[in-house]
DNA sequence: TCCTGACTATTCAAAATTGACTATTCAGAA
DNA sequence: TTCTGAATAGTCAATTTTGAATAGTCAGGA
């Protein structure tokens, strides 16, 4: 449900279509949503059936004619909802490194190391890249924050790894 | 593929049933991934057309037969590709939790403030229950103190917005 | 002018995922 | 002994997601 409230937050602002909706996020919000284009197209012809929102063509000059989405009374209200449910609850994060943190045993201890120093460069490459962008209105620039902050950890947390498995502490198969 | 990487690294351990490497997962590596029954089988369905796992009955007494699962050479050999994938890799979390942050203007100020204090409790719950968590062996425990890092990081962000919204930082609508 | 590559906008068939269900065993309560 | 609730083991239909394709526009270079 997180999705349909990111696209209701969306066209409350303004009315947009799906493409424009699919750009926005992947552009602003990827650190908090991976929407692909057809997914959106769904969730968006699933938010026409409940009521949530309405479509309407545009035409344009000579352009093939476009959806543009509206949200209505019933989407508002849904939105307030969801943004409740939202702010109120904590949604873990996967974090899917871990899985081969896991199985770290399975590999002789200096190539863990080698593998693991390619990671923390990737990792350090998105901090880099996160504290060059550029700051945003309100609270979207939360999102920007949080994406720095946690970077910023995680870095620190994976070179205190680095240094343990330098010193020899988990033991190699 | 992750999903994958971690059931071969079990396999590889003891030969098990699907029953088995779903439980497992979810109870211990719930914090890195989300593996449902049917998508486990689904996947080791997929693993045994691909050769890295073969299938055998189980007759157990009177028990319906149960399907035992063990890994190949190839799946051997996948698994390390896998694992090398994985390590060398950084996988970016992704936070749904910021989708509401980032709507937060749409609320009033102190119901906003109210919303994001219940989110602080439940996120604290999870802490004082993961730092309950008993040690495990090797590599394993840097999944726990993981978890351990990323919440208490997390609390501590959570608590600094929750400071800023007390001295009227971002505006309600 | 014609071609090429990038952007806009959407659709579709195939693949993956899920909620709900079936069925059995087992331990303890009534 | 019979019932109940929990744990084990797995399946299936329906929903959701995705990679790949389609189709038009537009800007710039050959």
């Amino acid at each position: 449900m997180d999705r349909e409230l990111l696209l209701l937050g969306l066209l409350r602002r303004e009315d947009m279509h799906g493409y424009q909706l699919t750009e926005f996020i992947n552009r602003n919000l990827a650190s908090c949503v991976d929407l692909k284009k057809p997914t959106a197209y769904y969730l968006l012809d699933k938010m026409v059936e409940a009521g949530w929102i309405t479509r309407s063509q545009e035409q344009e000059g000579s352009r093939p004619p476009r959806h543009v989405y509206q949200i209505t009374p019933e989407g508002e209200a849904a939105f307030r909802r969801l943004l409740r449910e939202n702010l109120s609850a904590y949604h873990p994060a996967r974090f899917t490194d871990d899985i081969g943190l896991a199985l770290l045993d399975s590999l002789p201890a200096d190539e863990a190391r080698a593998l693991l120093s390619r990671r923390r460069e990737a990792l350090a490459a998105e901090l880099e890249a996160a504290r060059a962008a550029p700051p945003h209105a309100g609270s979207w620039q939360l999102v920007i924050d949080h994406l720095r902050f946690h970077l910023a950890a995680e870095l620190s947390w994976l070179d205190g790894i680095l240094r343990r498995l330098a010193e020899g502490g988990t033991s190699g198969e």
